[in-house]
DNA sequence: ATAATTGTTTCATATTATGAAATAATATAT
DNA sequence: ATATATTATTTCATAATATGAAACAATTAT
């Protein structure tokens, strides 16, 4: 229907040799929560592929359980071995392991949910999240992709980015996801320069009405930023005075995580 | 190191024009929580692949990030892609939607953790677990694969498929997990015959000590056994004098996911 | 009934994946 | 320190494999 992929960061060249693979990971990328299910015929044209070159892939894809279709209306579906590949690779994700305690007993100091986050292509992948002990928890969000604008977790991680990756990614008015987004590209580059000073970053209400959150970087020892860590939780909880309390152990809770990578001050 | 595929269940003649992707695939399943990083050459062992031919898909798949390297060991690692794709595949489930309110009602009745799972190749994966409202929550198995014959989920599935499939997966001794994990696969016979006669299925601390679960299968509008529901807690909690009204809940909330995927009794 | 979709099979073609061999980069042993 | 395995990469000729046009079948819409 739509072409998926607008703008490629990351773009490496292919290695040779290497077409078919790449093309059936395309197929892959191109489900999303927007468009579950997709059409034999839509997702050929979606990712640019000759009919029955999807239809072949597919099918390969299928055998192996990564794809499924739905018996109803026999649109493909991601298929449930992906599942079991996304909780191993959580687990083996040396970086969530790392964090986990910590962001336990941040989730603990403040009450409110802590999550781990790192950028992933356009967006900001939630890789663990730790409930917090007040109620309205129960967020499940790991394995979703956020906006980077509207995060403070993707402000934190692309004030991190080179000048000439924020060119690209910053080229146009950001959509709105509330009424407080920031859709102005020049605004968020005012916004991340101060991220950039401060170490630390906050969205109030820019993701969804009502939700508030910090967070803060982390960093390994290349001094890169590998991700990001954050607390959030309902606005009227984390308000305007409390936030500076809670950066606080959200940037200590950072430190800690990064020193652990190797990370050192200095 | 070890050829990763013993048994090749679901071993569909191969679609022709997908072997780079089956190979692929091959790579990215190979990858466990037993194993969770390889190094190129024991995983083109293991795979059966040239070294070169892996390193070429591996790099494919690095460019995508369903792969990555670890930085200090230079290992490969599953990739944090999966982990978005797997978020992906939980949440467009549509087994794991229509059974998501029937498993938080039943965690909220038996106070006990619920599960949704499913048969994948040679092993039981949680699509789904809603934790119960007692403490030592947080099991946190969604996207495990469990062993099939130490499980109550597990003997539920098994006892559905033909005996063709069976004489396959119960050929030689199973191995234990605890003191009370069936090896022999003579007296899981027996046992299957039970749970296809009576709907239900039991495990009692043969999975790990101390934990005691109850299954009951899902079915679909053609009569076939798709899914299994579970409720699994403590031993302590989960008494023999308990399990009679909780295996009875389980059931009831599987005729009623059942119902809603079509299914007809009669 | 007709048309316009959908998914699937077949097959000739050459593009693309393949693996042998050589090279480079590390680690381990002597 | 030097030699010796054992890693990971690169190169490249070869043919096996992925490709896409076309034809077909199976639905769904008109």
């Amino acid at each position: 229907m739509f072409p998926v992929k607008e703008l490629d960061l990351h773009a490496t060249e292919m290695y040779p040799g290497t077409q078919a693979v790449a093309r059936a990971i395309a197929l892959l990328k191109a489900f999303s929560d927007a468009q579950p299910e997709w059409t034999l015929n839509d997702l050929a044209q979606a990712t640019g592929l000759h009919k029955t070159t999807a239809f072949r892939l597919l099918s390969a894809l299928e055998a192996e359980r990564l794809v499924m279709r739905n018996p109803l209306s026999g649109g493909y579906r991601l298929g449930v071995e992906l599942i079991a590949m996304g909780g191993a690779a959580m687990r083996a994700n040396p970086l969530r392991a790392m964090s986990r305690p910590v962001l336990v007993t941040l989730a603990e100091q403040t009450g409110e949910a802590a999550t781990l986050e790192v950028l992933v292509e356009d967006y900001v992948l939630v890789i663990d999240e730790v409930p917090g002990s007040n109620p309205m928890g129960m967020t499940q969000d790991v394995g979703h992709r956020l906006p980077v604008h509207a995060t403070a977790t993707g402000k934190v991680l692309l004030a991190a980015r080179p000048e000439a990756e924020l060119a690209q990614r910053l080229a146009e008015r950001l959509p709105a996801l509330t009424e407080h987004t920031i859709t102005d590209p020049q605004q968020l580059r005012s916004v991340l320069a101060r991220v950039r000073q401060e170490g630390v970053a906050i969205a109030v209400g820019e993701l969804e009405p009502g939700f508030t959150a910090v967070a803060a970087p982390v960093l390994d020892r290349e001094r890169q930023v590998v991700a990001a860590i954050s607390v959030g939780g309902p606005s009227v909880r984390l308000t305007a005075e409390r936030l500076p309390e809670v950066a606080a152990m959200v940037q200590m809770s950072a430190r800690q995580i990064s020193r652990q990578l190797g990370y050192w001050p200095g």
